[in-house]
RNA sequence: GCCCUUGUAGUUCAAUGGAUAGAACAGCGCACUCCUAACGCGCCGAUUCAGGUUCGACUCCUGACGAGGGCACCA
C-alpha cells in the first residue's frame, strides 16, 4: 500500500522528488502522510500549505479505490485515510495467510549471520547470550524479508585461553568424566579460572602456558590434544544445549583452529606486498597509515602464533569461498568495534570484494547493577545462570497464582521470552543496564505480556467455539476498532523496516502497541456474545491480533505458550 | 594522553529531520457477580548545558560537562 501510494502521488503530480510516505504519529492523522508539499515548497520557494492544497485538488480528482479521503494538515502534510472496508480485507488476509502474514519476498540475497562467537573451554557469558538473541532475531527478520540466511558461529578453540585451561586441567585432575555434563562444565570453568589467574600472577606459570599455547597450535603433543579434545567436546555439548533452549540452530559451526595455518600464510604473503610489517619480531598492521583513528594491531606474535586478527582474515576468505554470500554480518559486543575497523581495513587491502560485503554489527554490554563481571576470577554470570534465574522467577509466579496451568516447556518459553524481550526492546549497540528484579519483568512492557495477549486470544477463540459463535470478516459500518485495524495493516511494513534498519526493537515496539490496543479493547468490549451482531467480526479481529502477535514473537525468537 | 560510542520522566527503554516526544516500572487514585487480573482506566512526570544549520531538530554540526569502551604480541 505504501508503495502504491508513492507511485500514485508520483504519477498524478508528475514529480520525481524524494518525498516520504510515512505513518503519522497519531491515528487521527490518517493512515499515511505524504510530505511532498514540504519538499517541493522548499525547492520552488512557495507557501507550503497552499502548495499542499493544490496537490490535494489534483489527487482528489484521481483517488485510488481504497482511499476514503485526503486532508491537508499541520505544516503541509497530505494525510491519506483508507476506507473502512479496506481493514476488513486486512483481517481477512491475516486469517487466510496465518503464519505467513508479514512475509515480504522482496529480498533476493544470500546473507550470512555470524553470531555467538564463543570461546570453547570458557563459559558462555551473558554477552554471548545477548549476541545470540540479537543474531537469531535479525536472521529471522531477514528470512521474512525473503533472504536466504546462513546462520553460523565461529568459535575460539585455539589460543591463550585454551592454553590457560589446559594448564589448569593439568594442575587439577586432568580429564574427569563424571557423566554429568553440567558438573564437567563447571570443572572446565574452574580450570580456566585457575590458569587465567596463574597467567597474571605467576611468571613461571605464564611461561608454561605460552609453551602450551605453541603446542595447541602445532598439535604435536598428544597429552595436550587429549585434554583439549575432551574439554572442547564438553563445551560444545553444553553450548548446543543452550542454543536449543534459545531456539537457534546453526547451519555451520566453524573453528579458529581450521584457519590458523591459512592465517600465517596470508599474513606472510601480504607482508611481502607491504600490507603488514615487522615490528619487535611481531608482524603488525599499521592502521595509522590508512586512517588516523585506527590502531596498530599485532597479527602474528613474536612467538610466531597468529592472533585473532589474522585468523579473522583467513576466516573471512574461507567463509566466502564456501558460501559466496551477498552480505556477511558479524555480530559481536561493542568492545570489539575498533578491533573490527582495523581488521576490515586490512581485509580491504587483501580482498576488497569481501570487505565490501562484510558489516560488523555490535551490541552493547549487559551491565549488571550488582557490579562488573570477570571471567578471569570466575566471578561471572553465565548465560545459563541467567536463564535459570529467569525460569525460577516464572516458577515462583506460577506457584502464587496458576499452579498446574503451565507446562514445564512453557515455563522455559516464558523465561526465555522475558530475557529476549529485555534485550531486543532496545536498539542494538547500547549497553543494557540489567537489574535482575526489574529486567526480568513479566508485566507491562515485557515478553510475557505479549505471550499472555496471544494466549488470551486463543482462550477467547475456544470460548467462542463452546458458545457456538464463529468468526466473520464482514465488518459493519457502525463498528469501531480502527486503532487495532490500522495497526494490523502495518505489520508487514514493520517487518520490512526491522530488516533495513537492523532494528528488532521496531518489532517489539509495534507488538506492545498492538497488544496494548487489543487489551484495552478486551477490557471494554465483550467479544463472544451471541446477542451481539458484531461478535463474529470482533472474533475475527481477535484471531487476527493473536496471529500477528504470534508472528511477531516468532521474529523475536520467542515461542507462544499453550497456556499461562 | 589519543580515538570510538553515548547522554530522553525518579528508574529501564522507544521515537525513518515532521504534527501533541511513546511505553513500562515506581508513586497517587479507580475498577473485579462479565471471554484467564502476567489484565484494564485516570493522574503525576523527560529531550544534560550553550551555540549553529533547517520551513521544521531528541535526531544533523561545533563546544562544554557526564557515562561506557578501545589503544600491539588476549579474544
Amino acid at each position: 500500500m505504501q508503495d502504491a501510494i508513492k507511485q500514485w502521488v508520483k504519477e498524478i503530480l508528475g514529480t520525481d522528488a524524494d518525498f516520504a510516505v510515512e505513518y503519522p504519529a497519531v491515528l487521527e492523522h490518517g493512515d499515511y502522510a505524504v510530505n511532498i508539499a514540504m519538499v517541493e515548497a522548499k525547492k520552488e520557494g512557495k507557501n507550503t500549505r497552499e502548495l499542499a492544497e493544490s496537490y490535494k485538488e489534483k489527487l482528489d480528482a484521481n483517488l485510488l479505490p481504497d482511499i476514503e479521503k485526503i486532508e491537508v494538515a499541520g505544516p503541509g502534510f497530505i494525510n491519506i485515510f483508507l476506507k473502512k472496508e479496506f481493514f476488513g480485507k486486512t483481517v481477512g488476509e491475516i486469517l487466510e495467510k496465518r503464519g505467513e502474514y508479514g512475509k515480504n519476498k522482496t529480498l533476493n540475497k544470500k546473507i550470512s549471520y555470524e553470531y555467538t562467537n564463543t570461546n570453547v573451554l570458557k563459559p558462555m557469558h551473558i554477552g554471548h547470550l545477548m549476541g545470540n538473541v540479537i543474531g537469531e532475531s535479525l536472521s529471522r527478520i531477514a528470512e521474512w524479508n525473503g533472504a536466504d540466511v546462513l546462520r553460523n558461529t565461529y568459535q575460539g578453540d585455539v589460543g591463550l585461553h585454551i592454553a590457560k585451561t589446559i594448564w589448569g586441567l593439568q594442575q587439577l585432575e586432568g580429564i574427569k568424566d563424571s557423566g554429568n555434563l553440567s558438573a564437567d562444565v563447571t570443572y572446565v570453568g574452574e580450570a580456566y579460572a585457575k590458569g587465567a589467574a596463574a597467567y597474571e600472577d605467576d611468571e613461571l606459570a605464564q611461561a608454561e602456558i605460552k609453551e602450551i599455547n605453541k603446542k595447541v597450535y602445532d598439535g604435536t603433543d598428544t597429552e595436550i590434544e587429549k585434554l583439549k579434545d575432551w574439554a572442547k567436546d564438553v563445551s560444545l555439548r553444553h553450548f548446543r544445549e543452550l542454543y536449543k533452549i534459545l531456539g537457534t540452530t546453526f547451519d555451520d559451526e566453524m573453528f579458529e583452529s581450521e584457519v590458523a595455518e591459512d592465517a600465517l600464510t596470508i599474513v606472510n604473503e601480504y607482508k611481502e606486498k607491504g600490507i603488514f610489517e615487522e615490528s619487535d619480531d611481531a608482524i603488525v598492521f599499521n592502521g595509522k597509515k590508512y586512517d588516523e583513528a585506527l590502531h596498530t594491531r599485532v597479527f602474528v606474535t613474536s612467538q610466531g602464533v597468529p592472533t585473532y586478527e589474522a585468523k579473522d582474515i583467513a576466516h573471512a576468505l574461507r567463509k566466502y569461498k564456501k558460501y559466496h554470500f551477498d552480505e556477511s554480518l558479524i555480530i559481536t559486543a561493542n568492545e570489539q568495534d575498533e578491533y573490527f575497523k582495523v581488521v576490515l581495513t586490512a581485509l580491504a587491502h587483501i580482498n576488497p570484494e569481501i570487505a565490501e560485503k562484510t558489516t560488523h554489527i555490535s551490541h552493547g554490554m549487559l551491565k549488571l547493577t550488582t557490579g562488573k563481571m570477570s571471567s578471569r576470577t570466575g566471578n561471572i554470570i553465565t548465560g545459563e545462570a541467567l536463564l535459570e534465574q529467569s525460569f525460577a522467577g516464572v516458577q515462583e509466579k506460577i506457584q502464587e497464582e496458576k499452579e498446574g496451568l503451565v507446562s514445564t516447556d512453557d515455563v522455559q518459553n516464558i523465561g526465555v521470552a522475558a530475557i529476549k524481550y529485555t534485550i531486543l526492546k532496545q536498539a542494538p549497540g547500547r549497553d543494557i543496564i540489567f537489574d535482575f528484579e526489574k529486567s526480568l519483568s513479566f508485566e507491562g512492557d515485557s515478553g510475557p505480556y505479549l505471550q499472555y495477549t496471544a494466549v488470551r486470544t486463543k482462550a477467547i477463540k475456544e470460548k467462542a467455539k463452546t458458545e457456538g459463535v464463529s468468526h466473520n470478516v464482514e465488518r459493519s459500518e457502525s463498528f469501531g476498532a480502527q486503532t487495532i485495524e490500522r495497526m494490523l495493516h502495518r505489520f508487514p511494513e514493520v517487518v520490512k523496516r526491522a530488516h533495513t534498519e537492523l532494528a528488532p526493537q521496531a518489532i517489539t515496539t509495534y507488538l506492545i502497541e498492538l497488544a496494548s490496543a487489543f487489551n484495552t479493547f478486551y477490557g471494554a468490549e465483550k467479544i463472544v456474545d451471541k446477542d451481539d451482531v458484531n461478535s463474529p467480526y470482533k472474533l475475527a479481529l481477535t484471531e487476527a491480533v493473536g496471529q500477528v502477535v504470534r508472528n511477531g514473537l516468532y521474529l523475536l525468537g520467542i515461542k507462544t505458550p499453550e497456556k499461562m
